[in-house]
DNA sequence: GTCCAGGTTTTTA
DNA sequence: TAAAAACATGGA
């Protein structure tokens, strides 16, 4: 499907994202920074006229070439990039992302959009029409363990509360960590409780648009051993963050390449 | 009922 | 150090 909507959903439904939803007509429906937005063919392009949509789609970065470097360095990489190759990093709310891939952990992707969806409706700001930015950080940091328990997002709950404390109080400043190198910053947020390697590079990548992070989840894993045995998320380069995107979607949607691994 | 989901922490050997 | 087990929940 190549036309506008298309690309567009490689960019929304590649796992990267969880506050946009394709609605029963095609069209995408989402809020990011406390703003609504309802995509569809016809106002695309308007949309990606405002500097704020056009900077979140990250439309200013040149993929075209980023891929066609990609493709030269690998015939497996260059299958996968063809797969979805109009996927953008979107530049996300660092704490949205933080917060949001702390909830991933081992889970699947629908119930991450449903928990995040009640947790924005629970403690986010209403912004008309039943819609809710993302909360705060400092109004999590206020939230009650138990009250997130009931919404579902069992252990996870105090690594929620325990993350918004840190931003809130400054111990994470997303300014300082965006400046860091990759190592640093995965380091200072490893520090936090329930943070691992893996949120750690999927807050770096998504949230604060580090290309070199390679978040490493289980479909990664088993395709850099099954698709890229040998090598190591380095091996990718400045934008290997973009190729594990690539990766990512293409392996979820080929299952069968890693029945025996 | 059993298994698994974009992990991480705690316990155990 | 490294491998299990525990951590909660809901859908297949």
């Amino acid at each position: 499907m190549n036309t506008l909507m298309g690309n567009l959903a490689q960019t929304l439904d590649c796992g990267q994202c969880f506050r946009w939803d394709r609605l029963q007509d095609g069209t995408w429906e989402g809020v990011a920074y406390g703003r609504y937005l309802h995509i569809t063919e016809e106002n695309f392009s308007d949309v990606l006229r405002d500097p704020f949509w056009a900077d979140y789609f990250d439309m200013g970065t040149d993929y075209a070439g980023i891929r066609a470097g990609l493709c030269e360095k690998d015939s497996t990489l260059a299958e996968a990039a063809h797969y979805a190759p109009e996927i953008h990093i979107l530049r996300q709310e660092p704490w949205e992302a933080l917060c949001s891939f702390i909830l991933s952990q081992c889970n699947n992707i629908k119930r991450i959009k449903g928990m995040a969806a009640r947790l924005c409706r629970a403690y986010g700001r209403n912004i008309g029409n039943g819609r809710f930015a993302f909360p705060e950080a400092e109004t999590l940091a206020l939230a009650d363990e138990g009250d997130l328990r009931a919404l579902g997002f069992g252990f996870r709950a105090p690594y929620v509360i325990s993350a918004a404390k840190s931003v809130a109080q400054g111990r994470i400043d997303f300014k300082a960590l965006k400046v860091m190198p990759l190592k640093e910053a995965r380091d200072v947020l490893t520090g936090l409780s329930g943070v691992g390697p893996k949120v750690a590079d999927c807050t770096l990548l998504y949230g604060l648009h580090k290309m070199d992070a390679f978040p490493m989840d289980v479909w990664m894993k088993r395709a850099m051993k099954v698709l890229f045995p040998g090598k190591d998320p380095s091996w990718f380069g400045p934008y290997a963050g973009v190729a594990q995107q690539y990766i990512f979607h293409y392996s979820r949607h080929h299952p069968e390449l890693f029945q025996c691994a």
